[in-house]
RNA sequence: GGGCCAAUAGCUCAAUUAGGUUGAGCGCCACUCUGAUAAGGUGGAGGCUCUCGGUUCAAAUCCGAGUUGGCCCA
């Protein structure tokens, strides 16, 4: 790791404080005997002030200047008035004494903020500094979060510090992590999911960064293919490739690139608004001749080691675009087909095959008919209208297709097996009309396939055309057939199809039924929903034809593919091993051309004249390319697009070879980016140092597209799989739960996402999701709820700022270990959660549950920090007083401030970046950044620790429901708290805080009942544990529970509770439960859902105690009519009291001095003018009036 | 049609690698607090843990069959 920048000594650098701690071991042991604690090395060491501190000190030159501007700039817009400030009585009171009467506009706030900086300077160098810098750590912050402002601030705090450059910089020597981005493809902007992985991928890589990791973070764009080019073919009008060729294929081609380059600044603009840190000044892309000879390198390793072949085999057609389409670019749609079952006369004997297809335009093709030899099929004697037939079906489907064909009666006449049909000789139906159909040796003849089955759809008998569909063809070529295939690339009979040739397939099924018909080779003709086929781009339905392509024959290297899925750890681990693992085993030969325009050429040329595999060169880049050509070309400049390549020939031994004209799958553009991202084949040094990947990320429907390709083209390439760790996310889905669909327009924009919460609200609400394999529902409930998150952090990191500013409190000279001895338990405690926060983090996030550690973040700073630890230590940092407790208190909240925000910096990179700026100043790095992830310090765990403040929090929370329980207000002392402990460590705990409690419930005492004692008047029932209860009793467990809840006894003894229940009992079947008395309210308080006690408040009313009740009611009502006036923290007043019933206005008058002294009062008597209200206090009519006192 | 994953409060999720009386946060309602205040506290309502079977003294949890949703495959 690099620490200090070479060449930059403005560079200040902070090393982490708690790493020089790790020898160190707190003192353990239960609350010692003291309420603070000493603290002290086990190891007996001593350690000097400032030791850790590396003191070099900030050097203000250069463009230093330019960030103080941008800081003074920043902080003059975001004064607000500190008149109604809510920092506390001794901020505003100082304020005020500079700036009397001026409070208000932004120019008299400018004045005053220098004149108070001066009158702070005397006894605080802090301060004095603040005066050169206003913006100086603690500067003051806005009032309320805005994320947009924060936003828009940070974003300009970046560019200003080049605050991404100089990160990546500041880990340039750090150990390499080789994260690969997988290319979005450039058509369409970005949309909820994609937002969620760049988060994803910016979470973790910012991650690794804090870990020291120098990690590779090109972004790439996925830019070629069908998807682009029908986009185009749109824009221009096109229909066809017709259209294509007429408008020229270089033409065509510059606009797809234009295209898609104009579609990638969208997506870059996007990215970058979202606050992802990637490199994206150079991103990878797949169009660039560097990337695109990435993919020739790796298809030539593929054919060096045999596996590229040409083959005529059964593709998945789109008649429109006129390429082959891969079985994984088929998309199924539910379409209404014809249902025809058509009768095939046997040739030798009496009766009919009856077979049943949805594409009656492949009957034609026909060459044979399929039955499972070991299924059971019958021959069928049908009578319709007079006439009488034979017909033949597989035994489970007679009765459902002669229904079919409406038969007026029928009987099964024969019962054999399948293999009795084989050999079975028939006519083609449509001979005629097809003059060319088959007619070879052993065409139309019944024959075994495993791909029948008697129970499913149809008959038991198939139809099979090799020329339309994969398994037919698979069976034709094992029977040795030739294929006989009608139809041409466009979907429309050639002339082979005899009567058919020239319509298009699917338009010439009605005439084929027709034609049936009228033969009488129809037993039924019918329509069926089901789904079918079509082309992922445009939407048209798929045919199934036979041609020659190009494969990469993945089938040869099965086993390798599937043992170098070992070397990669998923995330889950089920999408490996069971998902990926199926999908790669069944996945056939890899079909990597197209007949198309827009993508990587396939770099083989053939003999001229030819254009099989048997003599075929294949280029293995740019280099190899020059030296091959008969042309002069540049391998620096030659752009290796289809327009030019094309024109390019090869001369060797005297034959002249030609480029096929396909070019790639695009499939195979992204399976490269391993090493296609790092500038391999040219750069080899990157190679060897980084490859293969160390992460991707991706969702699911990667497991058949990039996780998939990647496997192939490594293994085929490089005989590895090119990544080790994936970590596989979902799909991001409507707040009700329908899936997203841009074309449908169900989508949440996350454009709209941000200007509504901003970018760190949508990044937080994003990343709190399981990214392993499930799907993310959005919810404008969770934006919400992640908004107020952060604002909470934005108060509690306001809060002390103005007490620390005035204090002159510097946290490098006053270091958390300087004041150790200083620290109160709270502060050990809080201390403490830090770093069980840490270590949960850290090991979410190493778990790849990043929405895990960010609840753990989010718990500890709204629970433990927010809600308690600042409730705790207000009074402390309000004392005017120099106090070391003070300081102490400062120097806690500091580092767990700072360690929360640095925790916080990969999920929410601005607001996170701002608050750390603002509580280092210059003394931390230009951006958060920037700095290491926080380590765990033994020395500040306490285990124990957390415990026993878990434990006393738990009473007190007890505390107020018993209190409301007992009907007594906060603002009430109750006479007593009594707390029966359950064991000698809540006994410990509440014996030494009993000061806390009693303050903290507005209790006059405190007593403890320890465990085995009894306090009087309780009776007690019992509770079970069912696991001691139910193998004690089998099937009469629940009965006995039962008893044991409804018994009531006097003492806790096991033989009483036998005698109330009828049982025998063991000590561990029960648990006692004390039954509070009536006039005592007690509610039990535990942790984790074990009991440990209860807490009991005693309610009862003594004259003191009303007295002080009515009072404070008073001063309230008092405090709020204050409000009222908007009268100043500090301005005495006159307050007049008039309660309509003696008795209480006699115990009012009892604490006059306590009321004058909590509303500021100079008096109580009359008031004549002033705010005057009626109130009810408790029943009794109280008025009040409140005016300023006359000269204060 | 097949594979994988999911299903627990209105919403988002927990429930400790192998069963033991279902929990939290947010939202809602009531009360409360009023020097973090577009906050804080307490309480309440809200669940046949998707359905049906099975194993077991005992199932949200294990097994089987379905239903619904998502992804993938055909």
């Amino acid at each position: 790791m690099a620490p200090l920048e070479p060449g930059r000594d403005r560079q200040v650098y902070v090393r982490p404080l708690v790493s020089l701690f790790h020898a160190r071991t707190r003192s353990r042991g239960a609350f010692g005997g003291r309420l603070r604690r000493r603290r002290r090395a086990v190891d007996g060491r001593r350690y000097r002030r400032g030791v850790h501190q590396l003191p070099v000190r900030h050097d203000r030159r250069g463009d230093d200047g330019r960030r103080l501007a941008r800081r003074l700039r920043r902080n003059h817009a975001v004064r607000r008035d500190h008149g109604g400030s809510p920092e506390g009585p001794r901020l505003a009171r100082l304020t005020r004494r500079i700036t009397p009467s001026s409070v208000g506009s932004r120019a008299s706030i400018a004045d005053s903020r220098s004149a108070f900086s001066a009158v702070c300077t005397t006894d605080s160098p802090l301060v004095s500094e603040a005066v050169v810098s206003p913006m100086s750590r603690f500067g003051e912050i806005e009032e309320g979060y805005d994320p947009h402002a924060v936003e828009q601030r940070v974003f300009d705090h970046w560019e200003d510090v080049d605050a991404y450059e100089r990160t990546k910089r500041h880990r340039a020597e750090g150990e390499t992590y080789f994260f690969v981005d997988g290319p979005p493809y450039t058509s369409g902007s970005a949309h909820m999911g994609t937002t969620w992985n760049k988060s994803l991928k910016d979470c973790y890589i910012r991650f690794l960064r804090m870990q020291g990791y120098d990690v590779t973070d090109r972004p790439g764009y996925d830019m070629h293919g069908l998807p682009i080019e029908t986009r185009v073919e749109e824009q221009l009008g096109f229909e066809n490739k017709k259209d294509i060729e007429a408008y020229g294929e270089d033409a065509f081609i510059e606009a797809c690139k234009e295209y898609a380059d104009e579609q990638l600044e969208g997506l870059q603009s996007d990215f970058q608004d979202f606050g992802v840190w990637m490199d994206w000044d150079d991103p990878y892309k797949t169009v660039d001749p560097e990337y695109m000879e990435a993919a020739w390198w790796g298809f030539s390793r593929a054919a060096e080691r045999g596996l590229v072949e040409k083959g005529h085999r059964s593709i998945s057609q789109c008649p429109r675009c006129e390429t082959a389409i891969a079985n994984n670019e088929v998309e199924y749609e539910d379409v209404s087909d014809p249902s025809v079952y058509v009768k095939f006369d046997l040739a030798d004997r009496e009766g009919s095959l009856v077979v049943w297809t949805t594409t009656p335009w492949t009957i034609p093709a026909n060459t044979f008919t399929a039955v499972d030899p070991d299924g059971e099929y019958v021959g069928v004697r049908a009578r319709k209208e007079g006439e009488e037939e034979l017909l033949y079906v597989a035994e489970a489907k007679y009765e459902e297709v002669l229904r079919e064909g409406r038969y007026d009666d029928f009987e099964v006449e024969e019962e054999l097996a399948g293999e009795e049909l084989l050999g079975w000789g028939y006519d083609h139906p449509l001979a005629a009309e097809v003059p060319d159909h088959t007619d070879h040796d052993g065409a139309h003849e019944v024959y075994a396939a495993d791909y029948v089955e008697t129970e499913g759809d149809g008959t038991g008998l198939v139809h099979s055309a090799p020329g339309h569909g994969e398994e037919d063809f698979e069976r034709g070529r094992e029977l040795g057939f030739p294929i006989f295939c009608p139809v041409g690339s466009d979907g429309v009979y050639t002339d082979a199809g005899g009567k058919y040739e020239g319509q298009f397939v699917k338009e010439a099924d009605e005439e084929i039924i027709a034609d049936l018909e009228s033969k009488g080779a129809m037993l039924a003709s019918g329509t069926i929903t089901h789904s079918y086929g079509h082309c992922w781009r445009c939407d048209t339905g798929i045919v199934q034809i036979v041609t020659d392509q190009w494969f990469i024959t993945i089938t040869d290297i099965k086993d390798e593919l599937l043992e170098n899925i070992e070397d990669s750890q998923w995330h889950p681990e089920w999408a490996r091993d069971s998902r990926f693992r199926d999908f790669v085993s069944e996945a056939p030969d890899w079909n990597v051309s197209r007949q198309r325009y827009w993508g990587i050429p396939i770099p083989i040329w053939t003999p001229e004249g030819r254009d099989d595999d048997e003599e075929m060169i294949v280029v293995g880049d740019r280099e190899e390319l020059a030296e091959r050509a008969d042309q002069a070309i540049d391998p620096d400049s030659v752009d290796l697009h289809k327009d030019t390549v094309d024109e390019l020939t090869i001369t060797e031994d005297g034959t002249t070879y030609t480029r096929v004209p396909d070019v790639f799958d695009v499939w195979l553009d992204s399976s490269v980016a391993s090493w296609g991202t790092i500038g391999f084949p040219a750069d080899q040094e990157r190679f060897e140092e980084l490859w293969p990947a160390d992460l991707i990320m991706e969702a699911h429907d990667q497991t058949r597209g990039w996780f998939w390709s990647q496997l192939g083209m490594g293994t085929a390439a490089m005989g590895e799989i090119p990544y080790e760790q994936v970590l596989m996310h979902g799909f991001a889905q409507m707040p009700d739960g329908r899936a997203m669909s841009k074309s449908k327009d169900i989508l949440v924009d996350p454009h709209e996402a941000i200007d509504r919460h901003g970018r760190d609200v949508m990044r937080l609400f994003l990343l709190s999701n399981n990214p392993q394999g499930e799907d993310m529902r959005f919810s404008w409930d969770g934006m919400e709820t992640m908004e107020n998150h952060l604002r909470t952090l934005w108060n509690v990191v306001r809060f002390p700022l103005p007490y620390m500013r005035l204090d002159g409190f510097d946290p490098d000279e006053t270091t958390l270990e300087d004041v150790d001895s200083d620290l109160e338990v709270v502060d050990e405690w809080v201390l403490a959660r830090l770093q069980s926060t840490k270590r949960e983090v850290t090991a979410a996030f190493e778990d790849y549950r990043q929405d895990r550690a960010l609840s753990a973040l989010i718990e500890f700073v709204v629970e433990d920090v927010s809600r308690y630890y600042v409730q705790a230590v207000r009074e402390r940092m309000w004392d005017e007083e120099e106090s070391g407790s003070k300081t102490a208190a400062y120097a806690t909240i500091h580092r767990v401030l700072r360690e929360v925000v640095t925790l916080l910096a990969p999920y929410a990179p601005f607001v996170a970046d701002e608050l750390y700026g603002t509580l280092t100043g210059e003394t931390g790095y230009e951006t958060v950044h920037m700095e290491d992830w926080p380590e765990v310090s033994d020395y500040w765990t306490d285990d124990e620790l957390e415990a026993d403040v878990a434990l006393l929090r738990a009473i007190e929370e007890a505390g107020a429901n018993a209190r409301q329980g007992a009907g007594r207000k906060l603002r009430w002392p109750v006479t007593r708290i009594v707390v029966a402990a359950d064991d000698e460590r809540v006994a410990e705990a509440v014996a030494r805080h009993e000061d806390l409690l009693a303050d903290r419930l507005n209790a006059r005492a405190v007593e403890l009942v320890g465990p085995g004692e009894r306090w009087g008047e309780l009776a007690y029932s019992a509770e079970a544990d069912m696991s001691e209860l139910g193998p004690a009793f089998g099937d009469r467990a629940g009965e006995v529970m039962t008893s044991l809840n409804e018994a009531r006894i006097e003492e806790p003894d096991l033989a009483a509770l036998e005698g109330a229940v009828g049982e025998e009992l063991e000590p561990e079947m029960v648990s006692f439960v004390t039954e509070t008395p009536e006039d005592v309210a007690g509610t039990a308080f535990g942790i984790d859902g074990d009991d440990r006690g209860v807490v009991y408040v005693d309610a009862d009313l003594t004259e003191d105690i009303e007295s002080e009740g009515y009072a404070r009611e008073v001063v309230r009502r008092v405090q709020e009519m204050r409000k009222d006036l908007d009268l100043d923290v500090e301005e005495r007043i006159a307050v007049e009291i008039a309660i309509a019933d003696d008795r209480v206005a006699d115990l009012v008058r009892r604490r006059e001095e306590l009321i004058r002294e909590e509303v500021r009062a100079d008096a109580i008597g009359d008031v004549d003018e002033g705010h005057r209200m009626e109130w009810e206090i408790e029943g009794v009519d109280v008025e009040l009036a409140i005016e300023p006192a006359p000269s204060s």
